[in-house]
DNA sequence: CGAATTCTTGACTATCTCGTCCAGAACCTA
DNA sequence: TAGGTTCTGGACGAGATAGTCAAGAATTCG
């Protein structure tokens, strides 16, 4: 009934994902991201709305995807919680450390730049922090039902303990940390995390 | 032999890094900064160079006000390291949940927004960093000479944790924890630092 | 006081950037 | 094929923005 698109949306928002990540919201021109894509403006403007709009698209897209990633990474029977744990928390050390470029995380660094001033964005990337917290509470529970953690600790606290130390080995990864100095991190994070009394 | 200034350096500094502060590096416009100050343009290319230039001397003495603070907040007798060690971790959490505008640490957003394309910002937080570990771990080395910590661990190692933590209470905060949830990351960090065995 | 020097102000330029708009292209349905 | 509809590409306008510049102001020294 129409001209159907010539483009595919999500090669889109991939694009100008990147072009968002690598420069941030306020540093990214709109024609940046048109020539990125090769589109015309008049379509970007036709598919997504303004600047804002697509930014906010993006964002949610990013946010959704962490998410999942995670739950993927974490979900499962009891008897694997400690090791999948161990492998997530590692895992972000070594992402962190192999980002060459020092983009970071496209969550961390929208926060800082725009939580303060967009309300909307700001109460996504909180959305998304709770998931975060608490995929690893219901992780952590796991990992002390099957007696790999000892249980007289609230999971939720050792959750949120673990988000901050996710969120700082990300931020200091961003100032330069060295990939050794990120494993130390995880590592002795883990390794406090406390263990049932072997008695 | 000359005209001199008609105004105080360190408060057009203080100024503009309030603008840098709340809009970032790329959304703070020099006009603001000429009109908060009150200065000419030419003024403030005159004493501070470019926009980029004043930005950097703007971070540089915040990255030194910060490690100064640390350091006078944890330097000190190795009997009071401990305490030292457990107020400035709450401190961070209270100050960060106490931030009504959200805006954080000024080297955490500059380090998320620029680090990536800057490589003397990059250098400079770098810098930052390392000196707030290093203070870390003098306390924590001291804590433990004092019998508040068990002395097995390496000292760097935990300090390394720590600052993550720290970090980490900091985006968080920028994400919109609660007050409550940032507390709780700072008292169940300090609770897992491993205590002597008082056998 | 007059000369020399530095500071101040804000107008100005050149460029950038967001968003709009429209003429034409592509496609669907009848 | 004709008509209707949506998409495309890019020119365009309005406003913003970094940095320059020149004329005048303030100060010191001789």
């Amino acid at each position: 009934m129409a001209r159907p698109r010539s483009f595919d949306e999500r090669a889109v928002l991939r694009t100008a994902r990147d072009r968002f990540w690598s420069t941030g919201y306020a540093g990214t021109k709109i024609d940046d991201i048109a020539a990125a894509t090769g589109l015309g403006k008049g379509s970007l403007y036709g598919a997504f709305g303004d600047k804002h709009a697509l930014f906010l698209r993006v964002f949610d897209d990013y946010c959704t995807e962490a998410t999942e990633a995670t739950r993927r990474a974490l979900d499962g029977p009891d008897s694997g919680a400690y090791q999948r744990l161990r492998d997530h928390v590692v895992a972000i050390a070594e992402a962190t450390a192999a980002d060459q470029d020092r983009r970071g995380c496209l969550m961390a660094k929208s926060t800082a730049e725009c939580a303060q001033h967009d309300g909307v964005l700001a109460a996504r990337a909180q959305r998304a922090f709770r998931e975060l917290e608490d995929q690893l509470t219901d992780c952590i529970a796991a990992a002390q039902r099957a007696g790999d953690l000892d249980d007289t600790h609230d999971p939720a606290r050792l959750a949120g303990l673990l988000l901050a130390v996710n969120r700082g080995i990300e931020a200091l990864g961003k100032g330069g940390a060295t990939p050794a100095a990120l494993h130390a991190i995880a590592e002795t994070a883990l390794a406090l995390l406390p263990k049932p009394v072997t008695a």
